[in-house]
DNA sequence: CACACGAGATAAACCGCTTTAGTCGATCCG
DNA sequence: CGGATCGACTAAAGCGGTTTATCTCGTGTG
């Protein structure tokens, strides 16, 4: 194996031409004529030639190659669906353009910084997806800073230079609380995510704002996606004073550990009290009620967010890209929401 | 930004020796004396020289990245905390040598193949974790074909030059029966992965083989490992003729499809069926009743294989890297396992 | 004292591609 | 009809490192 590979120099010889014309013919650029280029191709073709890619990336200074750091506890990432389904879209536009993604998964927020940084300073990417948007994201300004180009996933809340493909999770979570206020309920909490994600704030946002126009006042406890953080959260709202009647989770992990709280405090789900949540991940619908959640299109955003970043890079310097935005996520209707319990009045 | 960086000449004049010495400096090279040695790394620190991996690259023919190509259904992924937790383990080791990660989502076998192709031949990356072995892996063939350095998560059932590491799930699994076996229950069945995987039917295999030793036949149904799957195959399990009163999944997401069946059926857990997972998942001590499972140490795995596929990559032709064994699977005790009913003959 | 030797260092080749500066005819134009 | 122009193509200079072939001393040796 490894044999020498042929380089262009093998190329521009079989063709009887120079190296420069090679280059120029292959990358369908002007100064060869249609004859020659033919020729060339033909060579290339005979010989099973394959560029080599470290050597035109010292040239062009072009890594072919995109980033994305993730700055998330493991038991986060693996309950969650997001990231294989972001993923998988993201990789169906880089394969087919010879581009490759290098992934950092990272736990502590140093780590991430130097995860970025090291990804511009060894030019490993062209570019990055930035994912799990924070409030007063010190990202943005650290990308603008090292000069990285960059794609947000939503639009960040300090200024950004960068595009931006949005996807609103609020409309899902107004339908929830609409679902909710359809059948009765007016004790409908929310159980956010951890306050500094934006997605987070912008589903909490969303839960206030629809219970607002409701004309109901929701309770919002914190919880912070994982499956103890929901068992948690849900225990003191089925436990506390004036229990709710329904709860509507930020994510479905915590909405799943709800069914166990409500077990083990003999409340049934969804006749004592409903819950949805937010992911549809592959066990929702297979769950004991199947829970009511929200759906967004992760692979759909993936593939957008890739073309993105794409056209951003390669793009004239001039050529802004712009926002783009996509369907909002949506309401899944199952099982675990029902209309009020009859009795109203349960002191219990 | 994107000024000009420095370049090794830029290091060499400010230190007054030549690009080789400089070169030879800095990779810790006999040839330069101690003093010149200091005052060349004292120029490139003060420049804040930092080398260009592309250039480097060029010569040496080297990515310094690892590649790892995942060829699942979007929706195994999402619920599977393997990967994430086995993606950090990676990253801690290539953090801290500089090495990058490049990650590959497929669907196809096809696709999977051209996957690994692309890798080589845009010299991507120096070498590939190989996981989720199926049976007669063709990739070992093609990684060998292709001269693409790897290391594979167990061993492959066809002769592999590869080193492996080895974590043994079989002993959670027989765990996991003995464990029934000793609370009385005689009538057990698995419920098995999707057929070609190698960790599937060395879990299969591990239930037949402890229901051996404890004199019993157990029934083995086929699973894939998704909620539907598991539902399915519980279903039938359940409602079928001589219904087992345990059943051990091969994973926690088709354990916990489980539940909802049983609950569905009227049949309560542990009570009248005792169930056990395997993964732990961040989900399986938050539901009702916490499920019995099997834990691997996903993130450790990940450790040594990248320093194996390293010290394999790094080391001398000859130097053969052998294979790893790392601790096995281990039970977790929860609630979902319990004596057998006292009625062993409810005809129902 | 001539010579071999080795450590320390340099100059230059090289990795394989891109790109710039030129060369060379053929064509256009006043 | 002579010079400007243009298209096709070549030679060579990068890109920023690594590596090899050489050169230069100072030193130990017979």
């Amino acid at each position: 194996m490894a044999e020498r590979r042929f380089t262009i120099a093998d190329v521009a010889r079989r063709a009887g031409v120079s190296k420069g014309a090679v280059s120029f013919a292959l990358n369908g650029r002007p100064g060869v004529s249609d004859e020659t280029r033919a020729r060339i191709l033909a060579a290339a073709a005979e010989l099973g030639w394959v560029p080599n890619r470290q050597a035109r990336a010292l040239s062009t200074a072009r890594a072919s190659a995109l980033g994305l750091v993730l700055a998330r506890a493991p038991e986060l990432l693996g309950a969650d669906p997001f990231f294989p389904a972001f993923i998988a879209g993201v990789e169906k536009v880089l394969a087919a353009r010879d581009q490759a993604l290098v992934l950092q998964v990272v736990t502590t927020p140093e780590a991430e910084r130097e995860g970025y940084r090291r990804l511009a300073r060894d030019r490993r990417v062209d570019g990055v997806f930035v994912v799990d948007l924070r409030r007063d994201d010190e990202r943005i300004a650290l990308l603008e800073e090292i000069g990285l180009p960059a794609v947000t996933l939503n639009r960040p809340d300090v200024p950004s230079p960068f595009p931006a493909v949005v996807l609103d999770d609020r409309p899902g979570i107004a339908a929830a609380v609409r679902h909710l206020v359809d059948q009765g309920h007016t004790k409908i909490a929310h159980v956010a995510g951890p306050e500094p994600y934006l997605h987070a704030a912008a589903r909490r946002q969303a839960f206030t704002d629809a219970m607002g126009e409701a004309g109901l006042d929701g309770r919002v406890v914190d919880g912070d996606f994982t499956a103890a953080g929901g068992r948690d959260a849900t225990r003191r709202l089925l436990t506390g004073p004036d229990r709710p009647t329904a709860i509507v989770f930020a994510n479905d992990v915590m909405a799943l550990s709800a069914i166990a709280v409500a077990a083990e405090l003999g409340l049934r789900i969804p006749d004592d009290v409903s819950i949805t949540g937010f992911d549809d991940t592959d066990l929702a619908g297979y769950v004991h009620p199947a829970l009511t959640t929200v759906r967004a299109d992760a692979g759909g955003w993936g593939e957008v967010a890739a073309r993105t970043l794409l056209a951003l890079i390669d793009g004239p310097e001039d050529a802004d890209v712009t926002d783009t935005a996509l369907p909002p996520a949506e309401l899944v209707l199952r099982n675990s929401t029902a209309p009020t319990p009859p009795t109203p009045q349960e002191t219990q």
